[in-house]
DNA sequence: CCAAGTTATATCAAACCGATATATTTATTC
DNA sequence: GAATAAATATATCGGTTTGATATAACTTGG
């Protein structure tokens, strides 16, 4: 899924500029499986505004920039549909610089696993506190109910594993020292 | 974290070639938090040969092309380690094209939405018994086996939300029309 | 014995990311 | 009440990454 399609996504949920756009890969309702900044919505809006895909419309304010407001057109839902049909969805794409860091705990400091680990605990506990707010919200089954309940399940099991094994990467940490490459091999 | 410390961390676990590091992000110890195909891998390995990073050595075989593999140094080992130190890991990067089409699964068709979750579902099975089979190798907690089970309790948590909601995300799935546009703004 | 899959490296255009620039309003702190 | 920080808002650009494609030989299963 591209990052034009993407945009559309945000935009089937009701007209909005590229700010907003943004913050919906950021806080909103799409934060927790899809990703895109600046550079590339800000392009990706003005070629779709080219092809038909979108509208822009500049809404004036007294001494700020103009706020383009793009709204999705009929070419732009058979973009989507398109896009989302037929094909089943390739694996999740997942990038952790956290894992990748506690992967290596042997070697790092006991201090410094507390500090990232404890990071991680808060920022689940506040996400998923946003999350359930944000559920309130649904009062019938939907699409995206379902799908808010499927990022809170998957948060949570982050968050009570990091919670239940603090006290293991810790004891972890520290135990090795810093390879010895020529030795080693 | 960019492809080139993501490399020197699977060197880190032994001397590999690109196609062998490539097999750890798609199917290894890395496969659940890192990425990366054949060309970011290749670029990266030869930049990082100049940097002296890593070394490289060309194993000859008689009629296939020269497997060269590669080989951390103490320059490489100091480039990861300062990368994974000082700095706060950031949040996960997520895109999952599953979840950006079951948000609008009220738009598509039953069928479509229930081949496409026992499609998934069968794949955590798969991978959820694999990664079972990998923690068996393990007689000591690690960071590397502590990760692992990091992994398994989050495919284990989606698996499981996906078994749990199957019957309910067939249900919302046609009821709503392709939206009139117009109509509805 | 053939098709399909695996091992293995490499390139390239297109897409994307992160940092940066700019400018005003609103909120918070001293 | 002034200063500072944060939020709103668009935009660009260099560098990195992705995904597709090319090449070639070996291995495995039917």
């Amino acid at each position: 899924m591209d990052i034009k399609t993407t945009c559309l996504g945000v935009l089937m949920l009701g007209a909005a500029s590229g700010y907003e756009i943004r913050k919906s890969f950021e806080e909103g309702p799409f934060s927790h499986f899809a990703e895109g900044g600046f550079g590339s919505i800000y392009p990706a809006l003005t070629k779709m505004t080219q092809e038909g895909l979108v509208t822009c419309t500049a809404h004036q304010q007294e001494k700020r920039p103009a706020k383009k407001v793009y709204q999705i057109t009929d070419a732009g839902w058979t973009h989507l549909e398109t896009a989302m049909r037929d094909k089943i969805p390739g694996e999740d794409k997942i990038k952790s610089d956290l894992l990748f860091m506690l992967f290596f705990a042997d070697w790092q400091s006991p201090e410094r696993i507390a500090r990232v680990i404890d990071a991680r605990i808060a920022f689940y506990q506040q996400k998923l506190d946003e999350m359930a707010d944000c559920g309130t919200q649904f009062d019938t089954i939907s699409g995206r109910s379902l799908v808010l309940g499927y990022g809170i399940a998957v948060f949570q099991a982050s968050l009570d594993y990091l919670v239940a094994n603090r006290e293991a990467f810790i004891e972890v940490a520290g135990q090795a020292q810093p390879p010895l490459l020529h030795a080693a091999e």
